[in-house]
This record gives structure tokens, C-alpha cells and sequence, in this order.
DNA sequence: CAGAATATCGAGCAAAAACTCACATTTTTC
DNA sequence: GAAAAATGTGAGTTTTTGCTCGATATTCTG
């Protein structure tokens, strides 16, 4: 039975050595998580990556998993401050350039360590850590949802929660595989056009540009 | 380093008393793996599950990688049958009809055993074990791709093989999610008529169904 | 039905990994 | 500058877990 540990930080950091020790601590874990995954991550490979002793480790924190939980803290903290922000900036934009606006802070969001963000979704055992990452799920979905509500009339949905759940989930379904696999297409900005393209014509259709030109100007001859 | 270890099985069971222990084992696993997840799916608790000794399981596996490769090959291969029988049954319709056939061999084919699925996904290391779901993946992209590309003329593509790319990549996102958290919407219908619009508005926002009905039906009066 | 082949069992070994603790070192306090 | 508090150390303990092996049981074969 799993019985429910702590993983939450010993002991705080007072002095500025500890906090610097502490710094090292997470941040090796997460080299250690990026470079040899999440089974190989052993604490005392992570005390030995920052160069500190393993009692030190266990000085600050209780156990392994409140290592890579600091760590996924840091990240998701990271990914949502860029995303909040841009969500933020155009409350009240029109339709084209509000999606525009969140494909963009997606894929900047996922600009923040693809790989770590990778290990640390799909290695990391589903238990107290993962709180943290629905946690920002659950942070992004309402806003997009009310934006969508906002804008029913234009609109034309038949749930802006569902539309917004399947929004995201798409999106970031997309955007978490290129991010490892191609990204190359993040940096030729055909990732954006695409992503975009896709949750236009989910939304509007009447609104999405063409892929290339148009192709077929003939639209309502069956 | 993680020397290339085999998991392929280790002896082949020719009695039917052996054959019956072999598939109680391989069961076992996958029931541990869905209870308990990655990381407490141990050699001696798979062979207690099964009602087994851990002799036993030895005879047959050599070492516990082999056992999860076991179950992924079972249900990769469940998955793969689904699809591909699906896919292949509408070579020739019309685009409505295939994004919706597709869409409904994804949906089927994540309805075997979704948690199963996610643990898979999710906590199994990126070694041996995740060749088979690349596989599984490259396999259905290039028909995917291969249908686009021969329809182009009426579709109007920047390129087939990054179409189906984000195609399959955004379905997969929502339905490997909502398999989990959202079960009813599968049940509802609600899924599969929200990821055609997605599909069809992004290959041809002219043939998308409205979400609801048509609410604005002036087109093309900016 | 005897002996060979196949299969099962489970105590226990060895390696690996999590974690502790008694002591050394540095910093703060007064 | 001495006592106290905070921090750091790493050899060593404990726990976990993958896996072996000799003994035992079942099934097959001629």
C-alpha cells in the first residue's frame, strides 16, 4: 500500500549557502531527469550531480519523489506564468487573433524544456506529483472556456467547456509530440499556421484561411 | 548505461498447463500495471497476482521488462486490428466519410482498455519497450498521409504528410484524454462529431458541419 | 508404467537504492 | 572570540527487488 508521504520540503534554507545548495539540488535533478530518465534518477546520483552529499539532500528534502516534485513545480510555474500572460494580453481581441494569440502562447509555453516537460508527463509515476500539472490544466481551461462563452453569439458552440477542453487537449496533443519530434516546425513557424488553421476551423469555419491559396473557389455547387 | 537487455520470451510454452500459466502471467501484469501502475508492478507481485511462483515467471520471462513488453505487443496489436480494418474498409468514399470513419477507428480502437493504454503511454521507460507504439504510429501516419496526398487536387494541402501529422496527433491528444477523464462524452456521441468538425475544418472549412446549426448564415459579408 | 521431458515451487542470494546518523565545518549571534 | 545554530559529510544500515537454483510435481511417450 502507497501510503501517502510528504513531498513537501523538510526544512527551509536560511542561509545563503543552504538556499545555493538547495538551487543545486533541483536543478541537478532535473539534469539528471533530462539525461537518464526518470528510473535512473536515484538520489544519489542526483547528490552526486550537484555536488553535494547525499545528506545534504535528505537535509531538505524527505524523500525522491519531493525531488522531482520541486522540480515540476518550477517548471509548470515557468510554462503557465508565459501562458497566463499571453492569454491575458488579448482579452479582447477578434476571433482570428485571439487564436492566433493562444497557438502562439502554447508553443511558447512548450518552449520551456520540451524535454523535461516529456520525462516529467510521461515517466513520472501518477501520484502526488501530478497534482501540480492538472493544477495547470485546470488554470487555463476556464479562461479559454469563458472567452468562448463571452463570444457565444459569434460563435456558434455547443458547450464553450467542451469546445475549450477539446481546443487545448488538441493543441497540446500536437504541440507535446513536435516539440520532441520536429521541431523544426516550430521554428519555421508552420506549427503555428497549422495549429491555428486547425481551432479556426473548429470554431469558424467561415473565418479559416486557406492552407495555401484557394484552390477551389467553386463552395456551394455539390 | 543500459545495456540493450533482450525481451523477447525466453522459452516458448508447449504443454497447455504452461500455455494457461504464460497467459495468467501476461494478464497478472497487465492487471498490476492498471491497479498499481509502473513502478509498483514488481516481478514477485506479478507472480503473486497470477497465482504463480516467481520461478515460474522466470521460466518464461527473462527479467521484467520482457512482461510489460509482453502486455504492450497484446494490446498494440488489439489497437493496431481495429484501426487498420477500419482505415482499410473506406479507401474510396468521399471526405466527410472517411474524417469520420477515421475518427471513428481512433475512437474504437482507444475504447480497448484506456487506462491500460495511458499507463503504457505514460510511465513505461522510453527504452525496448516503446519501439512497438512508434510502430503502431508509423504505421497508420503513411495511410493517413497516402489518402491525402491523392486526394490534394480537392483539398488544398501544404503538404500530406504534415497534415496527417497534426491530424492524427491532435485526435490522439483528445481521445487519449478523454478516454480517461471524460468516458461519457465517447458514449454521447458528443466526441465524435466534435473531432470530425475539428478534422473537417481544418482539411475543408468549406464541407464542416456547423456545431449546432447555422446561426450566421451570412458567409461572406466582412 | 517407467523414465524422460516439461513445468512449478519458493527460500534465499546479490545488487541497488533509499535513507540515517554521528561527527566535522561554517556562519551567526552576542 | 566563544558559544550556539545552521549546514555539510559520507560511511554504513535498511529495505526493496530482480533474479537463481535445487528440490518437487505433473505430463508425455514408447
Amino acid at each position: 500500500m502507497a501510503t501517502n508521504r510528504r513531498v513537501t520540503p523538510r526544512k527551509r534554507p536560511s542561509q545563503g549557502r543552504s538556499r545555493a545548495t538547495v538551487e543545486a539540488i533541483v536543478q541537478a535533478t532535473a539534469r539528471v531527469l533530462l539525461k537518464d530518465g526518470y528510473e535512473a534518477c536515484t538520489t544519489n546520483r542526483v547528490a552526486e550531480a550537484a555536488g553535494v552529499s547525499i545528506g545534504s539532500v535528505y537535509q531538505y528534502f524527505p524523500n525522491k519523489e519531493s525531488l522531482v516534485v520541486a522540480v515540476m513545480e518550477r517548471h509548470l510555474g515557468q510554462m503557465q506564468e508565459a501562458l497566463v500572460r499571453r492569454l491575458g494580453e488579448m482579452a479582447d481581441a477578434d476571433l482570428p487573433t485571439v487564436v492566433r494569440g493562444m497557438v502562439g502562447g502554447m508553443l511558447e509555453m512548450h518552449r520551456i524544456q520540451p524535454k523535461l516537460h516529456r520525462v516529467l508527463l510521461e515517466q513520472v509515476p501518477r501520484i502526488g506529483a501530478m497534482k501540480r500539472l492538472h493544477e495547470l490544466n485546470d488554470q487555463y481551461e476556464p479562461m479559454v472556456a469563458a472567452w468562448l462563452e463571452a463570444h457565444q453569439g459569434e460563435l456558434d458552440l455547443p458547450s464553450p467547456s467542451v469546445a475549450a477542453y477539446v481546443m487545448i487537449a488538441a493543441v497540446e496533443g500536437v504541440v507535446s509530440r513536435v516539440m520532441v519530434e520536429k521541431p523544426s516546425w516550430v521554428e519555421l513557424g508552420l506549427l503555428e499556421q497549422q495549429l491555428t488553421r486547425l481551432l479556426l476551423g473548429y470554431l469558424a469555419p467561415h473565418l479559416a484561411p486557406p492552407l495555401k491559396q484557394a484552390p477551389t473557389p467553386a463552395r456551394a455547387a455539390p
